[in-house]
DNA sequence: GTCATGTTGCTAGTTTTTTAGCACTATGCT
DNA sequence: AGCATAGTGCTAAAAAACTAGCAACATGAC
């Protein structure tokens, strides 16, 4: 019902929700490191103490520190993004993303990799078909 | 250098810039009325003008009122937005991104649609290869 | 054990965001 | 003209976000 978590962030919130969808787990120093134009290490971690009552974020002791990892799983976040992605710069054409992402500089895909797209698609041919 | 204008915008400031992508331009009462649990509409008008004042919307007058639309164009933004998305969700594999839009609720992709997804895959391939 | 380091918990404060309200102008209808 | 409606500009205030600092505790090196 309500997805679209991302939607109602604020600014350092939802920068440091993707951090942790980025790498998995981190602690508030990590956080903080990868943070653009990093608050204090207090203001991290106040931010993630929010952002865990909120209910967004869980963690778990290691050793001294705490580790952070987001509470809903990222394939679910993501298909949540990529849908609001599609609709907000693509018109709801998925084809058109799939567009982008083979023509912005597509050096890092190599042949196999084309190769391996190109499957993929036959196979979701075949079941739609 | 410092794209990512999504990642430094506010709560409210960033639903507004979706809306403005996702519809091209929009008066106020538009905004307003797709804004989810809409403030006053002296609240968003004064928004926009904060993001006129920012740069990253500009307007035009329509008869009696005013129509917003980005400064950016929708192509720069969505390709950084596509980025980070990539990098965020899917550990920058643009393959996994396709695979997703492929596999999720293909329903609306028909026979025709893959066909031609097909063949741009393979119009890719030729110029990488 | 002692010290330096790195962590958490908390509290208080500033700044930014977000909001509503009021005065004014333009348009269109009667 | 007179009135209702729908805009804008501006100001001030409430709410939320953001931040820093300090006390306390744990760990590891010496």
């Amino acid at each position: 019902m309500d997805d679209q978590i991302h939607r109602d962030l604020s600014r350092r919130e939802r920068q440091i929700m993707d951090i942790l969808y980025e790498r998995g787990a981190s602690s508030a120093a990590d956080v903080r490191g990868l943070l653009p134009a990093p608050p204090s290490y207090s203001a991290v971690r106040a931010m993630l103490r929010v952002l865990e009552d909120k209910g967004h974020i869980g963690h778990q002791q290691d050793g001294p520190r705490y580790i952070y990892r987001p509470r809903v799983a990222r394939e679910e976040t993501r298909r949540s993004a990529l849908q609001h992605l599609v609709r907000t710069f693509f018109d709801g054409s998925r084809q058109a993303v799939v567009a982008a992402l083979l023509s912005e500089g597509s050096g890092d895909l190599d042949e196999q990799d084309l190769d391996r797209l190109s499957k993929l698609v036959k196979a979701t041919a075949r079941i739609a078909g």
